[in-house]
DNA sequence: CCTATTTCGAGACACTGTGACTCGAAATAG
DNA sequence: CTATTTCGAGTCACAGTGTCTCGAAATAGG
């Protein structure tokens, strides 16, 4: 913890590497996938020093969420819809490709993951799902539209929403490795 | 792939050594976590050669599905009730209650973890899900008494109850770690 | 210009797990 | 008694971890 002392003292942190390391991060994930990928070749292959990962990042896992956490965001965002069934299956559509289909999305899995795994990991994760974040404005106009109860507890509807896609997904026939397979449009389920 | 030669030749197989081995997985799992567990640290911990268990078994999550797969179909498995609802609450209850409180649903959960970082743990635990196979019996009687049609896709009808719950222990709130924490009873969903 | 401070890339280091290997002993069938 | 296979135990090369050191580079203030 930094008293985030404003103009700082030494050489500055350097963008180029941590641009390096981030991009480095999202090829390997996907060419080699999470298992293969060692803080080690992490390093060699940014062209950077072992102890600048180590120093900025603790672990693989929060080097990925940095590295995918705009994508994920930005894949998983819809616009207003004409109606909330609309909006639901829209929406699952993009679930279902972000988690079978984009490399933001084998993070997100890979992550999920090591959760299961490390304590740690899942307190990095924890509270700031991107799909829940994806799922609330969903959410929130079909509330407005009065098609949801405005008392609604968003966390539990959101997960009404995902959890489907998600188990199918992570546990279910598609699971785990990359399948090239098409990913299949979901029903939009009906929320209480 | 062996012919399945009828009497075998040679030593038996030792299932003294084999069921130390699946209690030693069961134990240091709880014990110490499914990242920190070791085939070495197994080995050692059953008293067993390692080569012994790497005869056996391939991999941690192999042995880990061999060792807890019996108790998780028990911890899952509910009897007929009273009406549909009642069920899908029991079952919903149960799911909650494996998944955050029993060393069974923690191995399951570091499977499905493992599952997404490794192609060959996912093939190992795809096309077999406790879940899904728990789910059936109560989804077939829910159709026996006509709350579901009879043409219903069981694996996507499983989905869809159990999804919500799974995701909010995976990846929600709840997420990883085992949490002490009471497990909270869900709302059964309306199944299409 | 000079110095203090911090990061940089590179690499050495001890430690640990992996998975294949060897060894002699034990258990089974013929 | 022999062939075969598993047993526990241990050795081995290999690779990743995370800490450490090194000299160079980049910044601020004197």
């Amino acid at each position: 913890m930094k008293t985030a002392a404003g103009p700082a003292l030494g050489r500055p942190r350097s963008d180029a590497a941590r641009i390096a390391v981030l991009h480095a991060v999202d090829d390997m994930l996907v060419e080699e996938g999470y298992a293969a990928m060692t803080m080690k070749g992490v390093a060699a292959r940014a062209g950077v020093g072992r102890q600048t990962v180590y120093r900025w990042w603790n672990s693989k896992a929060e080097i990925l969420l940095e590295a995918v956490k705009e994508d994920a965001r930005d894949e998983l965002a819809i616009g207003p819809g004409e109606s909330t069934p609309a909006e639901y299956r829209d929406f699952l559509a993009r679930v279902s490709r972000f988690l079978t289909e984009s490399p933001a999305g084998a993070a997100y899995r890979a992550l999920v993951g090591e959760a299961q795994h490390d304590a740690k990991v899942a307190e990095l994760i924890r509270g700031s799902d991107v799909l829940v974040e994806a799922a609330v404005p969903v959410l929130k106009r079909a509330i407005d539209r009065g098609d949801l109860p405005s008392d609604l507890d968003l966390a539990h509807a959101a997960a009404e929403l995902i959890g489907p896609v998600f188990f199918r997904v992570l546990a279910g026939p598609a699971t785990g490795a990359p399948q090239p397979r098409a990913a299949q449009t979901p029903r939009p389920p009906r929320l209480a």
